[in-house]
DNA sequence: AAAAACTTTCAGAATATTTTGAAAATTCAA
DNA sequence: TTGAATTTTCAAAATATTCTGAAAGTTTTT
């Protein structure tokens, strides 16, 4: 397998992966593009190497702004934007996670909080919606509280445990 | 609020919240319209509230019990096959975390060691692509064994954390 | 101030996913 | 067995998502 075929592959891949965990085919070969990357890439050189329209690229690129996992690089000289990505995997595995956190489990919190707070537990029917309810809130905020954990603290067991891993 | 308006708020929000974590929206919908039903629940009691057809129902109910988060209850007399959710939302929470590991990380790490296993670092561009895909492998396997140590032991410090959470 | 270079927007087109419902398959009682 | 009850399948229809590309907007140069 040569590189180009590698690489090709690579990008592939994630762009395929990313449908599976919500995330946007095209999004996902994009960062994938610029992972590998050496040098930080042009709206049209992404257009040209992904065959996707100038539309598509920078719809992609914004929303990649917003997870954190590109930057944008104004090169000196050069009308033309340029972007790069983040290549500290444990920095883009991080946003990752701090993202789909945002995204999936603060709306559940805040969905079940309203619910709580519309409903009194007056009939045995009402306390045994509320029990799933408050048993559903409490499993989010302990969901939320870990990936914070996780996410924050770099002294913990699990982030020792990771770095003993991630350097050997 | 009345009890009816809540549940039905709390399915159609189940609802929404699942497309955002790549779970599909009547799958999630039944399994709410389940979890909050005392009694099992036959194919045609599904279709009639939820208003959607049989094969939708039918194939919805499988991947359900794919998940783990339902089970089929056949009850004495009756030639239907009924249906009735996982209360304990602990067990619910692990049972999704566990199948979205499967689905998310495990085609992740394979897709990185079938790169690696294709691929000489005889070149510096070599070596830099297979830099990234190992860190990503890396990053990976990581992700896989922080989640089984959660699932599995119920011993660890976040475990006992969230049980302290859990039931306050 | 005008024009050139570039970026953003968004309505319609293309693509992908989900749903329907009727036919086929299966199960069970008689 | 036969046939009625029930479940499963799957092609076509409906719906939802993503993508295109040209027009509008913005920034920079001349």
């Amino acid at each position: 397998m040569e590189l180009k075929e590698a690489k090709d592959k690579f990008i592939h891949t994630w762009g395929t992966l990313a449908t599976q965990w919500g995330i946007n085919r095209t999004m996902a070969q994009i960062h994938a593009l610029l992972l590998l990357s050496p040098k930080s890439l042009n709206a049209d050189e992404i257009m040209a190497d992904l065959q996707i329209s100038r539309g598509n690229v920078n719809m992609n690129l914004r929303d990649l702004m917003d997870w954190g996992l590109i930057y944008k690089q104004l090169l000196p000289g050069e009308r033309k934007e340029f972007f790069i990505a983040e290549k500290d995997i444990w920095k883009v595995a991080k946003q990752i996670a701090k993202e789909r956190r945002r995204r999936e489990i603060g709306p559940l919190i805040e969905a079940m909080e309203d619910l709580k707070e519309g409903i009194q537990p007056d009939t045995e029917e009402k306390e045994e919606f509320l029990k799933i309810v408050n048993d559903i809130s409490k499993v989010s905020v302990f969901a939320d509280n870990t990936m914070t954990s996780l996410l924050k603290s770099d002294e913990n067991w699990l982030i020792n445990n990771f770095i003993k891993v991630f350097n050997k």
